[in-house]
Order: structure tokens, then sequence, then C-alpha cells
DNA sequence: ATTAGCACTCTATAGTGGTGAGTGCTAACG
DNA sequence: CGTTAGCACTCACCACTATAGAGTGCTAAT
């Protein structure tokens, strides 16, 4: 363990480089913290937080600059949520609300406030929507023997599927069935009225069988397009950090937010987690890109975590800003859909 | 006007140019091409194409370039359409077709397309759908007050929006004026039916009535959204030309595909114009980036021009190639939404 | 009109020396 | 024994210089 002092100066360190972002020498610390020793005594320290892990030099003749080990005590041992919280609270309540009434705007919104308050780039997994929410299905015959199916969440969100069927069917037919379906859906899932529709069926109606299992398989399908859509806002404003200021380290940002399955990847796999996750540069496996840390979170409807937002920056981020960002982000988007499933939208 | 010679010295600057991107000189152009005269002679053509405004030279030792009025020269006078058909007919038709069903998927396929065939980066403008076209309309009570109206057009493009009414509808009701709306549609748009609504139902149903404006409010809303979505494929492609090899022309770059809007409004400049149109370099007033140029197409239904497709990329792109990758594209979304809006899609 | 020859210009690259920030070590100090 | 002052050392950074090479424009000869 540390002795009070060392973790003070670490914490010093840590904290003037996330601001300057230049290497940081033992009489700038003198100057700019008082600690009541020399800076022979601060290069001691500082040598021996290097013999541990926590910090490294560039060069020789360089100052001090974090280790992602650093970065990582940092994080959980230095910052106290308590104490900063007030810190950026009025920060947070000046920015104006999101009010995107489709779910799809609001979503886009939400990448947009993360980035902007993060100074990072925004991402947010879209919520996955579990069948059981199925509130309405409905079918429009187009021509020849297309169908389009139309599902309807209880959170107003309206995907649809083209599928096209062995024979025609009536318009007449496929609003009976939509009927029947909307009333049972009231009694489960579409897996049950599966399972019930084939017990009563049978084969007296044919069409009927074909068109749930055309409409199980779509709606399965939806289900899981909808749960890859990754929303990303403020890309550009990483390519401000001074760290991402060469060409290479451009082109692999570039490439790296249009691949955006990777991304989902990557922030799919803290969902299970409650709270707030950090990954600090080389902690990242997925993202082959050095440099890189991310601040995750989920949101939630009720107690179920429907998706996972965050931020993604330099390592060199601030990071007990960020982590308050995405924090209140995340309350905010579990409010705001809660509010859609429950009460409605309030504009 | 340019004497034969001049033009094909011309040609062979700019072709060069294109394929190096480092500037030509007189000696280099006598190795590469026959012109039966000797360095000096060029030098000389060259310094008369350099006073007619034609070509440049970056620095008194350099060789030259083409300025933007080259270019414009070399694509109006120097590409034949029809002798280079072929040239790239071949490769384009070993590329995979494209198969995305959804109409989303479709348009970021074809970006995507665009890109991967031209090196540059791929930008479609949504087509936009007349509400002609609408094939049905219908309305889901969701909690308490909300009601989604759901749009879909005979091409099976599925839109909605949420609205909140003063009062409480029954689901019965609006399904009755559901079945109204979708028998009246056939008959023409729902401006029409909203006149010859209003002459009908006068104070007799007013909540019908007020279900119809906010109807035909929500389709407009829902239209403009719709039109406003631009497809960027292949972003990073451009990064790989060593003209945008600085940060500061990444950043802009980076940022100008981040402002979709002004993406659109430049493309929807040359909605109305029919076959391909190049803008090269200073020629896009909107576009403040240096450097770069578009070629822009459209596609149609029919006769009808319903949506704008582009490439843009560094001013020294291979334009042959380009133009022809996005003729044939055009060619190709026209093809694959006249399949869907005539007979269905083809798997 | 074309060409060979030549002086000139300018970029790009490598090398050079000075400067300053910062370290690590040693010896002195309380 | 922890702390401190002093000092030699290292290394990135900057400005400056020298050199090579590519290409031009001009002039005089063909």
């Amino acid at each position: 363990m540390l002795d009070d002092r060392n973790k003070k100066v670490l914490q010093a360190v840590i904290d003037s480089y996330i601001a300057s972002g230049s290497p940081i020498g033992s009489t700038v610390l003198v100057k700019r913290f008082d600690f009541g020793v020399s800076s022979a005594t601060l290069r001691n320290i500082m040598a021996e937080l290097e013999e541990l892990g926590y910090l490294t030099h560039p060069h020789t003749s360089a100052g001090r600059i974090p280790t992602d080990l650093g970065y990582r005590y940092y994080i959980d041992s230095l910052i106290s949520m308590e104490n900063d919280a007030n810190e950026f609270g009025d920060q947070l309540r000046q920015v104006p609300p999101l009010h995107g009434d489709d779910l799809n705007d609001l979503m886009e919104e939400a990448s947009r406030f993360l980035a902007a308050l993060s100074h990072c780039t925004g991402v947010i997994v879209a919520p996955s929507e579990s069948e059981a929410n199925y509130k309405h299905i409905e079918f429009v015959r187009l021509r020849g023997r297309q169908v389009l199916i139309i599902f309807v969440t209880e959170t107003g969100l309206v995907q649809n599927k083209l599928i096209e069927l062995d024979e025609s069917v009536r318009q007449q037919e496929l609003n009976a069935f939509s009927s029947y379906l909307d009333e049972e859906l009231q009694k489960g899932t579409l897996t049950d009225i599966r399972g019930r529709l084939i017990k009563k069926l049978e084969e007296e109606k044919i069409v009927f069988m074909r068109l749930m299992e055309e409409t199980y398989r779509a709606s399965q399908e939806v289900r899981e397009r909808e749960s890859e859509k990754v929303y990303i806002g403020g890309a550009s404003q990483m390519m401000e950090s001074p760290e991402f200021a060469t060409v290479d380290k451009m082109k692999a940002l570039f490439k790296a937010f249009e691949d955006k399955y990777k991304l989902l990847k990557l922030l799919e796999r803290s969902t299970a987690a409650q709270g707030i996750k950090v990954f600090i540069g080389s902690e990242n496996p997925f993202f082959e890109m050095q440099g890189c840390s991310m601040v995750v979170g989920n949101y939630r409807v009720g107690t179920n975590v429907v998706g996972t937002l965050g931020v993604i920056g330099p390592t060199r981020m601030p990071y007990k800003q960020v982590i308050h960002v995405v924090d209140y982000t995340s309350k905010l988007l579990s409010k705001l859909l809660g509010e859609r499933f429950q009460r409605g939208i309030e504009r």
C-alpha cells in the first residue's frame, strides 16, 4: 500500500497531467501544490511511484506521466463519487434537456449530449426490446404476395419486416389475424401464442399457421436488427485532443467508428454490471486503439437493463467529470424511457 | 481552343497526375508517352497550358498539376463516356449485387457499394416518398391519450409518429377511421381526403376531424424527417489519399461528414439535373473543404427522380472510373427500387 | 518550330550545435 | 534517517546550414 503522502503525490501528478497533457516534473509539482517538501524529495517519491508501476516517463529528461495502472489506482482509490458529485451538478443542470419524441431521435440526441458534456465521443447501444412488449402487430398487403409485418412495442417503437408468402392472402384475412394476435398478446408473448395456435389450429387453417410462423421469424429478425443499432455522437470531439493529432491515429480512430459492430460488442460486455465501469487503455482488448479509455454505464426500464451507453476518449480524459456525465445520462435516459413506458411522453 | 497536341498533353498530364499524385515534369512525360517531341518542347507547351489556366505548379522547381479549370476541361472535353464504358464494365459486374430487403439496409449497402468501387466516400440521400404513395395508415393506441400513427408507403417503407390527443379515443374508433382512410386513399392523396372530410363531416364527429388534422400534420413531419436521411459509406476511404494526410484536413473532413445536413443541401442542389454531374474543388460553394470533388447522380422510380447519390473524394480522383461507378449505381438503385415498387423484391 | 544546353530556383533531407527542462545521484544537514 | 541543495548528465526540441536532386525558363543553335 501507498502511504498517505505518496497517494497525494500520485493524485497530484495525474490531476495535473489530465489538465495539462504534458509530463509533470518535480518543480511544477512544488509550484502548484503545497506538499511542504522540496523538489528533490518529490523526485524520490516519484521514482518510488515509478518503481511500483504507477508512473513512467517518456524519456530520461521528461516529467512523469501516469501508466494504465496509475489511472486504475486513481479511479479505484482516489476518486470519491460523493465528494465530487456537486462539483459537476450545476454544470449538468444547465444543459438543455433531451426531448426527442421519436426513439431514434432520442438516442441520437443522447449520444450527442454525452459527447458535448464529456468532450469525448458518446456511444449508445439501442434498447433491446423483449418480445413480451409487443403491443400490436399489423399486416399490410402490398403488391403480389408481399406482406409487410409491422411490430409496435409498448414503448412506441415501430419495426417492420417484409415477407413474401407462398400464396396470396386477402387483406381481410390479415386483419382478422391481426385482431386475433392483438387480443392474444395481452395474455402473453408471441412465443406463447405460437404454442397455443399450433395446438388449436392443427390443420384447419394452414394459411394462418404459415403466417404465424413467418411473423414469429420476422419478429426475431427485427429484434436482432434493432439491438444492433449503435448511435455515435460527436466523433470529431476526439480529434481535438492532442493525443490523436497524428495522421495514423486519426485514421485508426475514423475506422474504429465506422465499424459499429465492434463497438457494439465492446459495449455489450459490460451490460451485465451495475453502475459505471471504466476501461483504461490496454484494458480494452477488442478496441485495438492505443491510448483510448471507455467509461461505460447502462440504462434501465424499471429494474431491467435494456441498453448500454458510454463515452470513448483518450486515456488522458477528465475521469471525474466523465464518470459523472455518464452516470447522469444513464439515469436521465432511464427516466425518459420510464416515462415513455409508464405514462407517455412529457413535452 | 487548344490544338490537338496541346489537348493530348493536357490529358497526359492530368492522367499521370491522377495516377501518381505528384507533380508531372517534362521528362517523365517524355518517358511515359510518345509525343515525338523533346522535353524542351513539352516545357513550352506546358508553359502555354499554364498561361491558359489549365495547369499550375506548386513551386518553381516542381512539375505541373492541373487546376480546377484543367479538371473541368478534362471532364467536359477529354473523357468520352462511350469509349471508356467497357473499361470498367467487367469490374463492376464482378461486385456482389445489393440485396438489402429493408429500405434502410439497402441504402446503407448502396453507400458502401459506391465507396468500395470508387475508393472515395459514398453518399446517398434517401428517396423522398410523395404522399400520393401512402398505401395504408394505421393507428395504435398506446398508454393514456397517446396514439401512434403508422404510415406505409407503396414501396414498403414504414414511418411512424407519436401524437397526443386532447381526449381519449377507443381503439375501435381508431380502427374504423383507419379503414376509412385506407379505402379513401385509393381515390387520392391525404390532402384530397382531408378536403373531402372537411366538407362531409362538418361538426358531427369532431374527434375524427381532430384526428385527421393530426394525421395530416404528422404525415408532413414524417415525410420531412425521412427526406433528410443521408447515408454515408466508407468515409475512411478518403483518409487513404495523401491529399488529406494532414491533421487539419482530416479534422475538417471528419467534421464535414458529421454535419449530414450540409451534405444533404449540397447534394440536393443537383437533384433536378439528369445524368451525372461533377463538381470540382472550388465549384462546391457549400462544401468549404478545399481539394474535394463530387460526382453526383440521381435515381428514379419510373421517370420520377426520387433521390440523389454521389461520391465525394479528393479533387485528384479517377474521374473516369468514378463517373461510371456513379452512373452504374444510380441505374442499379433505380432498377432495384423499380422492382420493389412494381413487382416486389427479388431475392 | 524544335531542340540541346545551362544557369537558376526551390524542396527535401540530413547533419550540427545550442538550449532548457528534468532527472538521478551524492553529500551535507537537522 | 528523512530531507535537501547542488551538480552532472540526458534528451527532446529548435534553428541553422549544407547538399542533392528535380524541374524550370531562357538562349542559342539546328
